[in-house]
DNA sequence: AAGCCGAATGTAGCCGATTGCAATCGGCCA
DNA sequence: TGGCCGATTGCAATCGGCTACATTCGGCTT
């Protein structure tokens, strides 16, 4: 229905060879030649279809990202480097939303499998080993972040929390800090152990206290960290710095607090782990504080 | 070199129709048959090339959108909206971003129909009418918001920006304020100008005022709207009330508000117009002012 | 037993762009 | 004038899945 090179090749008194030399930029077209097809393309806005050229030279020129929650700036922003960078090279992204499901993750690679992704990268940290393998088995190069397993296709990028949380919490201790609390992930992803357990560890080595009371999971979204602090705050004790297994999470940590009626710092301080944009406009704003919340990235492995 | 219908239908010991027909479960095939086809599928973790299923039958499934920020959370929220209503129907979603440069929307609509996507939203206002043109000629639907123009095959979805505004300064009239300035958007796009001659249309009509160095232009993020408030402000007389182009804007205008030491509302109100997730966090929160914020949206016109 | 019917499966060509190989043509040399 | 060369251009097959049409075969009718 729509134009082919056949067409254009036939108003231009060609064959569709010609055509397509002429759009690849070969040198072999004459100069005449060459502009007759142009005009033709111009005029009639001609696009080559890429599914068909994905199936003769077998690129779809396509790349996939799964994420667990496109309303986090921390993804939003991933994603928006990604398209940039994709789009300078002629290809596009497929992004998937989760909203933290598993079974939607597995979905999600399914599609990419459908169209052939050149590509995959995994930003969800909770799902089966099933969608795993088919990538694997399709020959599709597979990055994961905090899932802490590799193969041949794949390569996981894991975050430092142990480091950062380390740092984080010497911090806290050098400002005077002792009793510290913890709002962590949502139950379930491997990356929530490992945020819990880089606290505690940091805690313990740094001879500074904390307590399952002071230690609540969250959804790595704001309104669990909101509920989450409520929970901290209505101890009869209360630690005097908390830190968050995200940034959005220490979002919602600061509003619980506010609606305590602590002041942030004064009263008690909070911590993120992101430093995602967002940080610059909530009130009282991150970057008065301490920039305590990078993390250092570092690379696990990368196979071919 | 992928797996194809071939291949299975190879090891199953059938014709590439029979595979065929087992994938798109028609009842031609003996229950037997099927039985063996769907083993040889599973073990290979095979899946059928859409961009062959495409060339075939024409739909690409692929739908595209084209937004100017991925860091504004009413963009993201509207992206998240999309995917979810294609996921459902096993389509997929192209997101292209373009920074508010309109030869990135250009080019945005040229990947769009490299892939012949089955229709495209374009929520950028500012670009040329070139690449709509392409589209049309390609017969592919589109939508676009705010563009104020539409033709065969081109809807456009405006925002009612006159009856919101309106509705906005009736109410801070009620409130008692009586001088109103106006953060903008960016100069360029044909939506600024509107939004700006819809409130200056309101505060005329209610016989308020407001004065040139009371309106300026911003960029429909943060930064910008910050800048513009600060101009604002730092003017010997500044109004009582400023109303803004967007949220985004909003938001710089509270920081702004903020660093000159005014409190809000107490000192100064703000008002925005999308009614984001956002809102909730800033500080002072936008949920303890009257619900202002939001814009009531209506369809100019859908075409075939 | 010839003929017919319908169920199950196979054959082959198509979608649109690419590309190896073949064909054409003008020019030039012997 | 015949033959060869290089520059252009055309032919035709291919990628993977679909599907109209053809084929096969067992069973059943008369």
């Amino acid at each position: 229905m729509a134009i082919s090179v056949r067409e254009i090749a036939k108003l231009a008194g060609v064959s569709s060879a010609t055509v397509s030399r002429v759009i690849n930029g070969s040198s072999l077209v004459t100069e005449e030649t060459t502009l007759r097809i142009q005009r033709v393309i111009q005029d009639l806005n001609f696009v080559p279809n890429r599914s068909a050229i994905h199936l003769k030279n077998g690129k779809s020129q396509i790349y996939g990202i799964v994420i667990p929650d496109l309303t986090n700036p921390f993804f939003t922003e991933t994603v928006k480097i990604f398209e940039e960078l994709l789009f300078e090279n002629e290809m596009e992204l497929l992004v998937a939303n989760t909203d933290f499901h598993s079974t939607r993750t597995q979905r999600s690679v399914h599609r990419m499998l459908l169209r052939r992704v050149d590509g995959v990268a995994i930003l969800t940290s909770e799902f089966e080993a099933a969608p795993l393998e088919s990538l694997v088995q399709n020959r599709i190069p597979v990055v994961t972040t905090d899932h802490y397993r590799t193969g041949p296709g794949i390569s996981d990028i894991v975050v430092d929390f142990a480091g950062g949380m380390a740092q984080l919490v010497a911090h806290l201790k050098s400002l005077g800090h002792r009793k510290l609390g913890f709002v962590g992930g949502a139950d379930g992803p491997i990356t929530s152990r490992v945020r819990r357990e880089s606290f505690l560890h940091a805690v313990v080595k740094q001879g500074l206290s904390s307590r399952e009371g002071w230690m609540v999971p969250g959804d790595f979204k704001i309104e669990g960290g909101a509920a989450a602090t409520a929970r901290i705050l209505s101890q009869p004790e209360i630690p005097t710095a908390v830190m968050t297994a995200n940034d959005l999470t220490a979002i919602g940590a600061l509003r619980a607090a506010h609606e305590k009626g602590l002041r942030v710092p004064a009263d008690i301080s909070i911590a993120g782990f992101d430093d995602i944009a967002m940080s610059d406009i909530v009130h009282p704003p991150f970057h008065e504080k301490p920039s305590l919340c990078q993390a250092s990235w570092s690379t696990l492995t990368a196979s071919k």
